[in-house]
DNA sequence: AATCCGGGGTC
DNA sequence: GACCCAGGATT
């Protein structure tokens, strides 16, 4: 059996039609595989078709400000994944006239771009004989040929990355590529993979050893964080809202958020403390009322935090100063969790 | 080499 | 609850 060859012949019978398929610019390759790391096709799609709509080259999205790019991958997850797609963007417009390097390497050396998207881009794009080597392929790979290297692990890395380019068929890359991927998404999938019809079976490795549902072998390791979130939500006498930029390090980078008071761990929040964080937005005398919006806290799920929530309702009798209207506020790029109490939340 | 970074689907 | 998803950057 020629391992290559049966992935060809699949995918040729059974590839879904993507919107970035019928195309090899590189602006759109790039695009959709920036939008692809860590997302399932079915969650970045509409994504796509947005940014293709609002961004038609990557011009437009050089030009674009920061937080429209922020507004409109608001939902994706992994906010990092904009912020570089924008200076990228910005480096290819001036420093490469519009052009995107052709090379492995050159593509490897700009933001958000590694050695997957980089293998990506130049084997669709430019047929570069470059193999891709994602998720799907770490457990096509491991279960066809037995392998339980942790696909995790710095020699697993390695060991895959070389495989992969061992069983890569150079002359159809494009399609291999791509039919691997698919291969694993839809044929090799991660739970009860349909091995009884399977074209690659009477020579699977996992699949004579009974090993399927063993492989790929991953090294996890979850510590989960417990943050406790208090969020103000404060409203003063001419019905403005404060919204806050989340600055520094940490989760939604850049994105915005009402004033929030965190700790560690489970506390009651003080009267003087939500006193002190008005004074920081008002030079009116603090005057308000308060309640709890959410009697039981909202747990919301990130991979490595669980953040549990309160919003306080704050009727400020004074003056913001850099309030924003109600109207306004669905303008901002905001997390999830955020966008949640808002559209729940009657102004 | 380990850790951080989202949100959603699936079993 | 655990695992996974067309991974990459940072520490």
């Amino acid at each position: 059996m020629n391992f290559s060859k049966e992935i060809l012949v699949w995918y040729a019978q059974n590839k879904r039609d993507l919107p970035w398929r019928n195309t090899t610019n590189p602006y759109n390759i790039w695009l959709s595989e920036i939008m692809l790391q860590q997302t399932r096709v079915a969650q970045g799609t509409p994504y796509y078709l947005s940014f293709v709509e609002n961004f038609p080259t990557v011009h437009d999205l050089a030009n674009a400000n920061e937080e429209q790019i922020l507004k409109l991958w608001q939902g994706l997850g992994y906010y990092s994944r904009a912020r570089n797609l924008h200076t990228t963007a910005k480096i290819i417009a001036n420093q490469y006239k519009g052009k995107f390097p052709n090379s492995y390497k050159e593509l490897l050396k700009l933001k958000g771009i590694g050695d997957y998207t980089a293998s990506a881009i130049a084997s669709i794009s430019f047929n570069i004989p470059e193999p891709v080597v994602d998720g799907n392929v770490y457990r096509v790979l491991s279960r066809f040929f037995g392998i339980d290297i942790p696909i995790n692990s710095t020699e697993g890395i390695n060991y895959f990355k070389t495989l992969a380019h061992e069983v890569m068929d150079s002359a159809n890359i494009r399609d291999y590529n791509q039919g691997i991927m698919e291969f694993g998404a839809i044929q090799c999938s991660p739970r009860n993979p349909d091995c009884e019809k399977c074209p690659l079976s009477s020579a699977c490795v996992a699949l004579k050893n009974n090993q399927v549902n063993d492989l790929p072998v991953k090294i996890k390791k979850t510590t989960v964080k417990k943050r406790y979130f208090n969020y103000l939500v404060i409203k003063d006498r001419e019905d403005k809202i404060i919204l806050e930029q989340r600055l520094g390090k940490g989760i939604w980078q850049n994105m915005y958020q009402f004033p929030l008071i965190e700790s560690d761990k489970d506390f009651k929040l003080k009267d003087t403390e939500v006193q002190k964080k008005l004074e920081k937005f008002s030079n009116d005398a603090i005057s308000f009322e308060m309640y709890l919006y959410n009697s039981e806290k909202i747990i919301h799920k990130l991979s490595h935090q669980h953040l549990f929530t309160s919003f306080w309702i704050i009727d400020f009798n004074g003056k913001l100063n850099d309030g924003i209207e109600v109207s306004e506020i669905v303008k901002y790029p905001v997390p999830v969790l955020i966008a949640d109490f808002i559209k729940t939340f009657n102004f």
